[in-house]
DNA sequence: TGCACTATATACCGTTCGGTATGAATAGCT
DNA sequence: AGCTATTCATACCGAACGGTATATAGTGCA
C-alpha cells in the first residue's frame, strides 16, 4: 500500500548546495573576523548560497554560528578531549600545548582561536555568543581538572599546586598562543612559547 | 596695561565640556567592548556630549581610539614601563604578573585589558587599529627582552632559556589573565593564576 | 498533467552605522 | 556695538547592517 519505506523525505526542490561544505565555510568566516565582524554579505559570499537560502537552511546568524562552534568543537578541538587520556599530567599538557601549537601553525586554517576571539570582545548583542563559548570552554576546562586532580591524587604534583589553579595556568598561556597567534607570530616563536611552558612545568 | 597674562588663547565660544574627562570616557567605553562594537551613539552618551562636539575635539572615531590608547598607556600601562627596573627577572616577572592582576581586580575599571580586547578579533575596517596596538606591544615587550638578556648576562637563568622566548611566555600568561578576567573569572582565580606562575618560575 | 512542497533569486524592509551640513549660541577683539 | 571665531544642538546623509516578502523554478506524488 502506501509505501513509506523509501527514504522520498523531501517532496519540494532540492537545495543545490552542500550543509556541511557550506557550514564549513561559514566557520572559516566567523573564525577570521569573529561573530559580529562577520557580515552576512562575507558569510554568503563565502557560503556561495543567497541570505533567503542561509535563513532557510540554519535558522538566523547567532543558529549558523552555534552549528559552527559545533563543528568546531567536533574537529578542532579534538585534541583537548583526547588530551586527558594521556598518562601523566605532564604528558596531558604536553599535548594541549602540541594541539594548540599545531592549530596555530597549520596553513590551512585562519589564525588565533575561535573561543578566544569570541569571548574578548564584544558588543551587547554578542553577550549570549559569549556566553555559550565561556559555557563550553568551562565544561572543557572541568575535565582537565578532574585529570589533574587524578594526578594530584597520583602524587604527581608538587606541595602547594592546586589541580584548578594549574589548570588556568594551562589555559592561560594556550589562550595567550592563541592570541599572538592571531597577531602574527611566526611558527617559530609559538614553537618557543610551547617549548618553555614545557621547560618550566612543576616536576616533583 | 593690555593684561594678556591670561591665558585667553582661544577666541570663539568655549567648551562646555573637559577634554580629559570625555577622553577617559570614551577610553571606558573602548575598554568595555571593543573598538568596533563601541558605537558613536554609546560613546556620546558616555562622555556626556554630542556627535559634532566630539567631532570637532578629537576628529573622528579612530583617531578617539589613538587618544583613549595613548591615555591607556599612560595610566593604566605605567607598571609595565617601571617593571624593568627591578633588580631581577623573576623580581621583573612579579610586578608585572602582579600589576596585570592589580588591572584585572580593580573594581572601578573594565575587564579586561585594551590591548587583548583590539588585537583579538577585528573586521576589515580595524586593521589599522589592530597594527597599531600590536606595534605598541612590541615595543613594551622588546624593553622587558632587552630586560632578561641583562638578566641572563647575569647568570640568572637556567641554560638554554631564551630571553625572547621567556617574555613571549610571560606575555601569554599575561594575555591568558586579560582573556580571564574579560571572562568572568574572580579575583581569586586570577590571582592563583599569578601565584601558579610564579610558583613554576625558571630559578637556576 | 496537475498539485503540493521546497529552494532559488531579486528586490526590499526598518534600523543602525560613521560622519556632516546648518543655524543658533557664546565668547574675545576692535 | 559689531566682527570674527568656535562650539553647540538638531536634523540629516549615504551606506551597510540583519532579516524577509514575493515570485519563480525545480522536485515527488497522485
Amino acid at each position: 500500500m502506501n509505501s513509506l519505506s523509501k527514504i522520498s523525505i523531501c517532496k519540494g526542490r532540492p537545495r543545490e548546495f552542500d550543509l556541511e561544505t557550506a557550514l564549513a565555510a561559514a566557520l572559516r568566516v566567523f573564525w577570521k573576523n569573529g561573530y559580529e565582524a562577520a557580515s552576512m554579505a562575507e558569510l554568503t559570499a563565502a557560503m556561495g548560497i543567497t541570505k533567503p537560502s542561509l535563513y532557510a537552511a540554519f535558522g538566523n546568524k547567532e543558529a549558523l554560528f552555534h552549528k559552527a562552534l559545533d563543528l568546531y568543537e567536533r574537529e578542532k578541538l579534538a585534541y583537548m578531549t583526547s588530551a586527558v587520556e594521556a598518562p601523566t599530567a605532564r604528558a596531558v599538557a604536553e599535548r594541549l600545548l602540541h594541539g594548540a601549537l599545531q592549530m596555530q601553525t597549520s596553513t590551512c586554517d585562519p589564525k588565533g582561536c575561535l573561543g578566544v576571539i569570541s569571548t574578548a570582545a564584544c558588543g551587547v548583542e554578542a553577550e549570549p555568543i559569549k556566553a555559550e563559548v565561556m559555557k563550553r570552554r568551562a565544561s572543557s576546562e572541568a575535565a582537565i581538572v578532574r585529570r589533574f586532580e587524578q594526578a594530584k591524587a597520583d602524587g604527581e604534583f608538587p606541595e602547594g599546586l592546586e589541580p584548578a589553579a594549574l589548570v588556568r595556568y594551562l589555559f592561560a598561556i594556550m589562550q595567550g598562543m592563541a592570541l599572538q597567534g592571531g597577531s602574527g607570530a611566526t611558527c617559530n616563536e609559538l614553537r618557543q612559547l610551547a617549548e618553555t611552558s614545557m621547560a618550566v612545568w612543576p616536576t616533583k
